[in-house]
DNA sequence: AAACTTACCTGGTGGC
DNA sequence: TGCCACCAGGTAAGTT
């Protein structure tokens, strides 16, 4: 379930082994995943340079001159670095080979549950921020427009419960379900107030907590970046002190109540009853 | 029209 | 051991 912690830390990881190399060969192991495959990926790739990589949300870009490749990882989508020979295994879906300094390497895309997306976008399509899968997202959560004001001021006619708010993404991105729940139990609030009835100072703590608690999974992620390039290297959930989140039942570290687990919207949520009003 | 709700895709897992 | 309900995130489709 990468978030977008993990997606920015799998940019990263990835990032030096590719920015600046030719993709040699495409290698498509099935037609598509959530959707078909661009008709005629490879072609489109064969003998390009990647120029940058970039993130939009839980997006990963990989940036042409002629345009960009959009990966969405999905639920259990995974990237990984490693020499072009290794043997494909079950779920690898699809390789960029590149020439690496060490010889021919394949970024690879593993990806079980196939919830994830490969899609193209052309510079000849417009801007990049106006495809149909980025133009409706929120703000960056760790950029400089992200604050308590742009929770406050986009919430003012939204009636649904704020933990459900801040997963449909329209107004900040990358707060998944996890993230969604320990912050607002960092930020206090009990996650089924409706949105709109949320006072302006408990949007700019519940704002702080949402940056703070990404920032931290990224420098956490950090630490775990070369499993990104492993061969046998499955990076799991980063290692992050969960205050509610699949603690059902356990005594919150703040004030020792048990945790309680609702559902909101087919959602799990987890909440201290006591702290979170 | 915007906000909200529900269904759905898939495979791994855990309970029986 | 095998079956099966359940779970996950994000999008599409349907409803208010």
């Amino acid at each position: 379930m990468p978030e977008l912690p993990e997606v920015e830390v799998t940019r990263r990881g990835v990032a030096p082994h590719i920015e600046g190399r030719v993709v040699e060969r495409v290698l498509l192991r099935r037609d598509g995943l959530r959707w078909p495959f661009p008709p005629g990926l490879a072609a489109l790739l064969e003998g390009r340079r990647i120029t940058h990589t970039g993130r939009r949300g839980k997006y990963l870009l990989i940036g042409f001159g002629h345009g960009t490749l959009i990966v969405h990882l999905g639920m259990s989508g995974h990237l990984r670095v490693l020499p072009a020979d290794t043997e494909p295994k079950k779920h690898d879906h699809i390789d960029l080979v590149i020439q690496g300094e060490t010889g021919l390497q394949a970024l690879r895309i593993n990806d079980p549950r196939r919830f994830g997306a490969v899609l193209w976008h052309a510079n000849d399509d417009g801007e990049l921020d106006q495809h149909i899968l980025l133009r409706g997202l929120g703000v960056e959560p760790l950029g400089d427009d992200f604050s308590g004001a742009t929770l406050f001021n986009a919430t003012r006619r939204r009636s649904a419960p704020i933990k459900q708010v801040l997963l449909a993404g329209d107004i900040v991105v990358g707060v998944g379900n996890i993230y969604a729940c320990e912050s607002l139990f960092r930020a206090g609030i009990n996650p089924k107030t409706p949105a709109g009835r949320i006072a302006r100072g408990r949007y700019d703590k519940l704002a702080a907590a949402i940056r703070g608690i990404l920032a931290e999974a990224i420098v956490q992620g950090g630490s775990t970046l070369r499993d990104f390039l492993a061969v046998n290297g499955q990076s799991g959930y980063f290692q992050q002190t969960y205050f509610v989140y699949d603690r059902t039942g356990v005594p919150c570290r703040n004030c020792g109540a048990p945790i309680r687990q609702i559902k909101q919207g087919q959602r799990s949520t987890f909440y201290c009853v006591n702290c979170q009003r």
